[in-house]
DNA sequence: CCCTATATTTGGTCCGACCAATTTGGTCCG
DNA sequence: CGGACCAAATTGGTCGGACCAAATATAGGG
């Protein structure tokens, strides 16, 4: 399940969703290196490496002395993947902020590619979006074809920033929910309308048209992500009783 | 000048900078800890820790056999920071796209604080509005009070998202422009207007109305900081001439 | 020239040791 | 009893050497 091969960073992983976890009060001192060499069964070098990982991700400070626990909300964006992979069901209400947040750097992101994008560029995306509307292909099939449509977003806007934020969410959302079986039950209609005003906004290289467009898209999927998340949650609870 | 005391890193910032400054290739191998070691004259220990932070921040990806550079952007958002320090001015095209991202951000912020604040937070906010409205503290001194304003709408519209996106921001953008005497020329008006249309939407809490005033003042921040960059740079070139 | 077997390089890990800063505990004094 | 002060234990930071396994480079054979 957990990633690397490496001894220090299993540490790592393993330190980073106890502190996510809120095991640790903000503050509180974090074991010592020695303690931690013996409980991981592992060298202090190795842990040292985990701990240096740990206080980049801003999770930990570490002085002379001893280290301390930072408060996970003041930590890097990083963690942001880890902390959704948490618990068996991830935090609705964290999902909720990354949809919405995400939202609205898509409809940025859609917005400028539109009004900066060449000729070529402009017919690229319209074939993009002809292949989105192919109705042959199922929901989870079609994934694979939005990521290559927001990508060519991405680049032709060009936004360093944005494809950074992107970058720290790339512990694959998407492929998590998937994983879980969460899937949102977006109408057809909706997504025909997004489209639709997609078409347009690239034939009258009207950005905001389609930033409009995304942003309405994304709040249709907050809502259905909720229901969907609500919905595999009462599964659960059936599962256990 | 450069921060921590410890010299695994020092070795960490040399080299990421590095990598940043593009002075390898993406793809490209990176030297070997042994080397790395001799050339700072320092222990593989303090270089391998410096190398788990660089691979913390998706610059490097180490395997057996030799570590790999990475292309800057597909790095993490932690490298913003570094990345606008980099040079005596920082890259005007990035640091636009920062305010360009930053804007619909604490629009959204804005937006989701005001619609969702209590009785009490309005009134904390009206306060705070009412505070930076002082003509008697000039630019400069004004920023505090901004980031307290800032803050507080982050604090109540309480997305961890958005605030982690902050976190890693907290490169102190403002506080880098303030050193290096780069001061957007906004005009009174403007900022008048900015803090009118906020007073209203916190009268009516019209969480829109702020989120669209909040835009409309990061458009123009961001004119008025491309013109100041320019300004500045022209002033070096005179000093270098 | 290509493919394979071997030697070398490289990262991953461990151990033991030392230093300096911090923390801790206790002692002494007011 | 409380606070200031000092010494001991703890802790992070660094070093050096050592070993292994995987990856790479090299030389040899087809």
């Amino acid at each position: 399940m957990s990633s690397s091969n490496t001894i220090s960073h299993e540490i790592a992983e393993s330190l980073r969703d106890e502190i996510l976890r809120q095991q640790y009060r903000s503050g509180e001192r974090f074991p010592s290196e020695r303690d931690l060499a013996a409980r991981f069964d592992a060298s202090r070098g190795a842990v040292r490496e985990a701990l240096s990982q740990l206080e980049q991700l801003g999770l930990i400070r570490t002085q002379p002395g001893g280290a301390r626990v930072q408060s996970v909300d003041s930590a890097s964006l990083a963690v942001l993947g880890p902390l959704m992979q948490l618990n068996d069901l991830p935090n609705p209400v964290l999902v909720d902020q990354f949809l919405e947040t995400f939202g609205v750097l898509a409809a940025l992101t859609a917005k400028n590619a539109i009004n900066t994008a060449n000729a070529e560029q402009l017919i690229q995306l319209k074939e993009l979006v002809v292949q989105l509307a192919d109705e042959s292909v199922d929901l989870e099939g079609m994934q694979p074809r939005w990521r290559e449509f927001m990508k060519t977003l991405s680049e032709i806007a060009d936004n360093l920033v944005v494809r950074l934020i992107s970058n720290d969410l790339k512990a694959q959302f998407v492929d998590q929910m998937m994983r879980l079986g969460i899937r949102p039950d977006l109408k057809k209609s909706s997504i025909k309308r997004l489209l639709s005003s997609l078409r347009v906004s690239i034939n009258k290289k009207d950005g905001e048209l389609a930033s409009e467009a995304m942003l309405e898209h994304f709040e249709e999927l907050r809502t259905a992500m909720s229901e969907a998340i609500g919905l595999k949650a009462s599964e659960i609870r059936k599962m256990v009783v």
